[in-house]
DNA sequence: ATCCTAGCTTAGACTGTGTCTAAACAAAGA
DNA sequence: TCTTTGTTTAGACACAGTCTAAGCTAGGAT
């Protein structure tokens, strides 16, 4: 049983099987998909999934705040289903390998009160890249 | 005199009238621009500049490490010239507003040795996002 | 049970962003 | 001047994602 599904459904949004095999899909892995690879992965349990119901589906999670959407590489979105976890990313810049990590502390606390420019934050990210064990041998 | 048509210089890179635009147009700005709007303005000035140059010279400019590429919100990519201090960036999530900011350490510092599962560090990336002062009036 | 309605799904057209290609052009050195 | 090398150009192309209009489904009202 899909925890994502259970989050989900607390927002009394509705499961459709199409809903269902997409959270369970993202959330199967753990590795960040891409819409298309979650599309080509659903298609498998379920030939008939359209395209568009993917890319709906996927903003619909992001927007319920269940899934976190990544622009990280300027090319395609990830998707995250860990968006109940406070995490941040590594990744390897040689073949593109994403991890979860967890920071000692809260990022905020390291920009002062005169490095916010009046804004009110919301929520921090920190991006790690370098190379990963396979990429430092192997480059 | 553009600061970062310097730095290009010391690359033995060439200074074509095209480059110096595009670098001119990029620097001359505190916003970071995307490719299309480094287009618009550069083409102010120089009306027969093509597309395609602004994408070369942008995407060189980004190899050469004189520029910064950020894929911040997946739609398109925006180019920084201040490849040369550290800084982060805090964005407001009401109007896309971007502005660069310092912390107060090392974001590699934060992550501790067993969550780097092997990886080398190379570079550290913090986003802020929350709302600037106008839109927390206004939203 | 049947109908109605609201919401969901679908295929395919469309848009925006960026890359590629082939040809024209420019500059520097022999 | 001629050649070579690198740069710029227009337009075709590719990819990721959105939109639209039509059909489908589930659940409530009758």
């Amino acid at each position: 049983m899909s925890d994502l599904v259970t989050r989900l459904r607390r927002h009394n949004w509705r499961i459709t099987p199409q809903r269902r095999v997409i959270a369970e899909t993202l959330e199967g892995s753990h590795v960040h998909f891409t819409a298309e690879q979650v599309l080509e992965r659903a298609v498998e349990r379920m030939p008939e999934l359209s395209r568009a119901t993917v890319y709906n589906t996927l903003n619909e999670m992001v927007a319920l705040g269940e899934v976190l959407e990544l622009a990280l590489d300027g090319r395609s979105k990830r998707y995250d289903p860990n968006a109940d976890h406070e995490h941040h990313h590594l990744i390897c810049e040689g073949c593109g390998l994403m991890k979860d990590v967890h920071t000692v502390a809260d990022p905020a606390d390291w920009l002062p009160g005169d490095e916010r420019h009046g804004f009110t934050l919301a929520r921090s990210s920190v991006t790690y890249r370098g190379l990963c064990p396979d990429c430092q041998t192997a480059p």
